[in-house]
DNA sequence: CCTCGCAATCGAATCGTTTCGATTAGTAGT
DNA sequence: ACTACTAATCGAAACGATTCGATTGCGAGG
């Protein structure tokens, strides 16, 4: 309630040298320091972000738009950028947009409430965001791309997961593969798919398009998904699954049929959620470096905010990690 | 970047008139209203929240203050508390603490960032909430209590979560009862406590007293007690476990031990995150109800935000979910 | 004694809205 | 033709900070 002006007055200063004062500015005699200072203490006075934001056009914050927290890796991403946030003297706030379709886009990058954000959100439309974007709100794309000035990308290279995750199905004795996707509009499924395909084919075993499903990347469509693929004549000894709450749930609807894993059925999933290391056989999959991305997202954002004009996107490696499943 | 002073200026209306036509108020003839609306839109105006925050002090947001995104029941937390936003027309961000000591508190509630703010994060320190808390920044305190006028709390009944949980392993005919508790200042960790004492003392089966240890409330620390609970000489048969997290940890290291679960020992945990349901066996558990506390935490809120004085606390129960551990 | 330079402080403009009382125009009533 | 009223619009004052050029006071140098 008390404005930077009560404290002037009670102080006896002018306006201007209570703000300078309270930024510890050496303009202002030490002494007239501590009684504005004290002023401030005495009265409660707290600066009003607002006006602040106002008059100095920053707003020391920057946004995480995720389209919901139930993502696995999200906290892992967040401690990345937390991290380099802080060391940059800004906040980090996160916002999700599954059901609050475009009031964060409003309030947040719209109205400039932040300084920039990081973006790791399919839902969210292109038009969307080459309509906030601008030189004084930079924007950070996790796995996606647009081409335009304000907009900057770190990329997770799927295509080579999805590749290194095949391979090693293939090489590990199982020539006869299968592949469940995920929705087909869905540009990581699509990545994914490329990558296991050019296992495929580097190896000479192409499944056989019966044996490519396709699943919602939910658990219960991977477990809706056994019928299909227990119903195939030739059932494929080995699968590649495009994410892990998919392949988490066609290993329980395998298991309940009496299937064994990986005796009878091979499996790897993407994604390294944490419930892979617990069911039983531990799924091998593949990990995307979430803490890591986090950091290079925030790097770029705080590039970004001091000018730098690089779009040059940031691609990183995801790792396979083999597990009792295959 | 254009301000409305400039879409006032091109569009030969005054700033207030283009201000309230951009609010579709009724004072301005519609033929107007097109007019400033289309020049809003051929200029790319966009409104500037810091100024409006200002002016109309208030934001139209509030934040939701967890220590770190890793709860496995955040969330849905967030989805309960983003559900009453959106129908009040307020926008709900997250933003944790862990990495970001103080920077959270100042730049969003001290400096009034936000209209108000939802707490669940015990590492908060009371005097800092009780130093931001004021009539035009009411608080929600979840699982805390503290008493001030513009602090509200919802609380969960941890206590009677764990009688719950115990009375059910007591009454599955395991009489003979051990406790594995948190950090010993952990406020949870001692209603839990409290909790399943409680039900022991009812059916008069007090566990002894090196039959209760304590850990970290980590997934590591409940693998590490494992020595500790079998190096006993009389091996309790059942063990309540304040969090799932030391459960599963428990259990991981009992297994490894050739332990049978629940045959050999019946376990329960506390929390219902969601890998206890793919553990074997299931983990038995107690629920929080989390989306129905971000619903009421939010309600509140708005209540508060509405200038509601009635700080009575809301309490929620917990409910039990028995699966194959006990 | 006068001026110069420096340190400390001040005043006023500014950021971009909202809001409220005042003004103008237009219409109807008598 | 003049007032009364409403509808539409305007002007100016906030909101609370920051910032920059101007001002004051004072000791040193000539």
């Amino acid at each position: 309630m008390p404005s930077l002006r009560d404290v002037a007055e009670q102080a006896g200063v002018s306006v201007s040298t209570a703000s300078i004062a309270l930024r510890h500015d050496t303009r202002v005699k030490e002494s007239t320091r501590r009684r504005v200072l004290s002023v401030a203490e005495e009265i409660g006075y707290r600066p009003n972000g607002a006006a602040r934001d106002l008059k100095s056009r920053r707003t020391g914050m920057i946004a995480i738009l995720l389209h919901d927290l139930g993502g696995p890796f999200y906290s892992e991403l967040l401690r990345g950028v937390s991290t380099r946030a802080q060391a940059n003297g800004l906040t980090a706030l996160v916002c999700t947009s599954a059901l609050d379709r475009g009031g964060e886009l409003t309030r947040l990058l719209r109205e400039k409430r932040v300084d920039g954000a990081i973006i790791l959100d399919s839902s969210i439309s292109e038009d969307d965001i080459l309509e906030v974007a601008s030189p004084s709100l930079p924007l950070i794309l996790l796995d996606r791309q647009i081409q335009h000035p304000n907009l900057y990308s770190v990329l997770c290279d799927h295509r080579s997961g999805a590749y290194m995750a095949t391979l090693h199905l293939i090489d590990a004795g199982y020539r006869d593969i299968g592949i469940i996707l995920g929705p087909s509009d869905s540009h990581h499924s699509h990545l994914r798919e490329e990558g296991a395909l050019q296992a495929c084919r580097l190896r000479q075993c192409v499944p056989r398009p019966d044996h490519i499903w396709h699943g919602a990347f939910t658990e219960s469509s991977g477990y809706q998904l056994v019928d299909s693929v227990l119903a195939s004549d030739d059932v494929p000894r080995a699968i590649f699954v495009a994410n892990d709450e998919m392949a988490v749930g066609l290993m329980r609807g395998l298991l309940e049929r009496g299937v064994r894993i990986p005796d009878d059925v091979a499996l790897a999933g993407f994604d390294d959620i944490r419930i892979t290391q617990y069911v039983s056989p531990p799924l091998t999959t593949v990990r995307q470096p979430m803490y890591e991305l986090g950091i290079l997202a925030a790097d770029t954002l705080m590039r970004a905010l001091r000018g730098d004009e690089d779009i040059t996107p940031i691609v990183l490696q995801t790792e396979l990690v083999v597990r009792g499943s295959s």
